[in-house]
DNA sequence: GCATTAGTACTCGGATACGAATTGTCCGAGTACGCCAGG
DNA sequence: CCTGGCGTACTCGGACAATTCGTATCCGAGTACTAATGC
């Protein structure tokens, strides 16, 4: 899996921090995490598009959360990285070689495939059901006032 | 996901048709599926050292289940191809950046990565509560009495 | 003192190189079967 | 007819390229704030 997917995470627990209204710009989020600044563009990007942030430019911009925490599943934010497709992809191959299948006796699924769908669905359902505010609960709340501060410039020094 | 992990099942659930005892050859699994039979090496090659399957060298050698169908899950299969370490690597990037949390206070495992792990768990679940006879089961009987002729080189022509 | 305007600094966004992992292929090592020759 | 040995054909196993995806980076476009200037 994706390492970006733990970059985002972090990310948007973080900015789950700031009060309604308020941005967190990229490069104050790759400092606090000691991430490639440049890189850190892409994921934030991607979390634009699948909706989960919103992007303003210009001096007190940055990212904020397009939703409340408690509205934004841990599934979201990573379907926004991975992509929302599944991860087992089945492409027929009892409908190849020598012995083929003809199509009229697939029109069940392949069980093969149905397994493997059958664990996919498990494994977002676990994601799906923690959200970006359960998790950022789970933070020591010292933590959490020092993302918040740092986030808004406040603090200069850890 | 690899593709090699549907190739892996579908090869394992046809040498589950054949008699204990009996191989049945790469070179004939690879036509039966219509798969590259150079790769397909590859892969089966993870199944002998994941203990799933056994080879032997020889005419009438080939590959044949370890143990029997009951008792080799889909998991294994599919960490014998994806490897068995977790999907998704917490590389601590808490206690890295300007803000670093302190060791000390990193005793408890990272929220993100629990989340991240427990769905992983889920998803091993799904896959662990299905094994290989299970599976065969679920083909049309003309078609697993197909794959065993083919097979055992009984089958010449569909 | 106030409004306007130009400048500046900060932000995101897309286009662009690099590396690793998956995919794909080839040739060599080893073994069991079958055939042939000799007794 | 039986037995021993040799050859052949078939099998897997490891070593070697090509392609795709994830990683990493740079520079340009746009916006809001600031400050200076003219009225």
């Amino acid at each position: 899996m994706s390492q970006g997917v733990e970059w985002a995470l972090h990310c948007v627990v973080n900015l789950s921090y700031l009060e309604s209204g308020r941005s967190g710009s990229r490069t104050r989020l790759a400092e606090y995490y000691g991430l490639s600044d440049a890189y850190l563009a892409k994921h934030l990007k991607s979390l634009v598009r699948a909706g989960v942030l919103v992007a303003s430019t210009g001096p007190q911009g940055g990212f904020r959360l397009a939703r409340a925490p408690e509205d934004i599943t841990v599934l979201e934010v990573v379907e926004a990285i991975e992509g929302a497709g599944p991860s087992f992809l089945c492409t027929e191959i009892r409908q190849q070689g020598v012995c083929a299948a003809p199509p009229a006796a697939c029109r069940r699924a392949c069980p093969v495939a149905k397994v493997m769908y059958a664990a996919d669905a498990a494994w977002r359902d676990s994601l799906r059901q923690v959200t970006i505010a359960d998790l950022g609960r789970r933070v020591p709340k010292t933590y959490q006032k020092r993302g918040a501060d740092w986030m808004r410039g406040t603090l200069v020094r850890p």
